[in-house]
RNA sequence: GGAGAGAUGGCAGAGUGGUUUAAUGCACCGGUCUUGAAAACCGGCGAGGGUUAGUAGCCCUUCAAGAGUUCGAAUCUCUUUCUCUCCGCCA
């Protein structure tokens, strides 16, 4: 959410910078709400005022004896006509908290100007994609091959398509994946480890901004659209541990905070039909480690240098080699000011996929979380700001892995940092 | 799942319809005193919003959330959520 003050004041600049995202806000609208929730907001609050000091000196008359009667005749009226006033003043702002609910962030200064993601900046390339000397084989050959690791028939039987079985040595070199990330961040970057809940509320979404736009991308125990009724299965760990920070105020002394979480993530992916329906690409159910920052908001763009960092020397340890891509407005998400994707080769496709999305959100989650901190002690919290990035999304760390480490006869061999969690062995066969 | 009790500012804790503009204590901030500190004393001290040139003043909202009764609600009514105690069930 923009700073309604801002938005306000800077309307003409604002929508400038929201074209550039091919985001229209209308001006002309919001121009109109906003006199008119100017104008109702001044009368309702004046005829509060007025009820409240009637109501007062009629509480101060009886508590002298007096006849109240008099009085009572003059706020005769009076709660009609604020009722009045509330009602539609409710219905201005309803309207302009749903325009502004569904306004995206604006983009950094930095990030370049492009309708889709064509319009993405390479930044830099790690590692040479190497060279085969055999005919390489997709992460879904190589792992059926594999005593059937990867077992997408089984998925369908018991869930559906877009589910996988993993089994054996390919199951657990996932979750060694998983150990592994882990304990990098936690152990080398200063991540706090967090276990978080799966299934989480409407506030939580609306915080990080899944909702009120994109409902239809999740899972819902039941609909969302229904007033205080059920959970939704968590896109990414990013929506509770982000929320997390939702009505608190922190100490300057307590920034940066830095959490990690491990969790699976569940996207209906509506809308995303015929499109990587082969193999783990998309999935309606992946795990992912996450990192999650709350920062001082001069400090948000060191750290998304920094956090996008930590995510890739996952790669590098893994010796996969990536190119690290710099979003355009037309490309980035809803919250983002500014996103850094890291995409993976794989041979098989013989091209980069995205593996990790590292962005600062600036204060975009945290006003709509009410997430601050308080810069010097009596002064007033301000908003804190939030980044997030995969660090890594794990299925598709262990596609790139058995795409890159495959061998001519379809075994893989096991990236050296991996060996201590896959008790010791140096390839799977 | 059943029965009961609760939810008040950072914390503790008063307050059962109008001198509550939410008492008081602790914590915290500023000051007096002191070589310095402690103690004592004095003052300040939640959050969101509107108006505005304004971090000034004035005003509105906020006592778990939502709805209601009333001229007036922390206080009364209803619904929801959460917490605690006991029982049941379970990993």
């Amino acid at each position: 959410m923009l700073d309604s003050k801002y938005l306000r004041a800077e309307l003409a600049e604002t929508a400038a910078r929201q074209a550039t995202r091919g985001f229209v806000l209308d001006v002309e609208k919001i121009n109109a709400l906003e006199l008119q929730r100017r104008e109702l907001q001044v009368a309702t609050q004046e005829l509060q005022n007025q009820r409240n000091s009637k109501s007062k000196a009629i509480g101060q008359a009886k508590a002298r004896g007096e006849d109240i009667t008099p009085l009572l005749a003059e706020v005769d009226g009076l709660g009609a006509e604020l009722d009045r006033a509330k009602l539609q003043l409710d219905a201005v702002l309803a309207e302009l908290d749903a325009i502004a609910a569904t306004i995206p962030n604006l983009p950094d200064l930095s990030v370049p100007v492009g309708n889709d993601e064509q319009g993405n900046v390479e930044v830099r390339r790690v590692g040479t994609p190497r060279q085969f000397d055999f005919d390489v084989k997709d992460h879904v050959a190589l792992g059926e091959a594999l005593d059937k690791g990867l077992d997408f028939e089984s998925a369908v039987k018991i869930a559906g398509s877009r589910f996988v079985v993993m089994k054996g040595q390919i199951a657990r070199l996932h979750r060694a994946l998983t150990q592994f990330m882990l304990d990098l961040h936690t152990e080398q970057h200063g991540y706090t480890e967090m276990y978080v809940p799966y299934l989480v509320n409407k506030d939580s979404l609306f915080g990080t901004g899944q909702l009120p736009k994109f409902g239809a991308d999740l899972f819902h125990t039941q609909p969302a659209t229904e007033e205080g009724v059920g959970m939704s299965l968590i896109p990414t760990a990013e929506v509770p541990v982000t929320n997390l920070a939702r009505d608190r105020i922190y100490d300057l002394a307590e920034l940066p905070v830095k959490m990690t979480a491990h969790t699976p993530c569940f996207r209906s992916e509506a809308g995303s039909y015929g499109r990587d329906t082969r193999g783990l690409i998309r999935q309606h159910q992946f795990d992912k480690v996450e990192l999650v920052q709350l920062v001082h908001p001069a400090q948000s763009m060191s750290a998304l240098e920094e956090l996008t960092g930590h995510a890739e020397k996952v790669l590098q340890l893994l010796e996969l080699p990536y190119r690290v891509m710099l979003l355009c407005t037309g490309d980035m998400g809803f919250g983002s000011c500014k996103t850094y994707d890291l995409e993976v080769w794989l041979p098989a496709q013989n091209t980069y996929r995205e593996i990790s999305s590292c962005s600062s959100m600036g204060d975009f989650q945290a006003r709509r979380m009410q997430a601050r901190f308080r810069p010097e002690e009596g002064k007033k919290p301000e908003l804190l700001h939030t980044l997030n990035g995969s660090g890594l999304a794990v299925g598709r760390t262990l596609v790139a892995i058995l795409e890159n480490c495959q061998q001519a006869d379809g075994s893989i061999a096991i990236p050296a940092v991996l060996q201590p969690y896959m008790a010791g062995k140096t390839v799977i066969a």
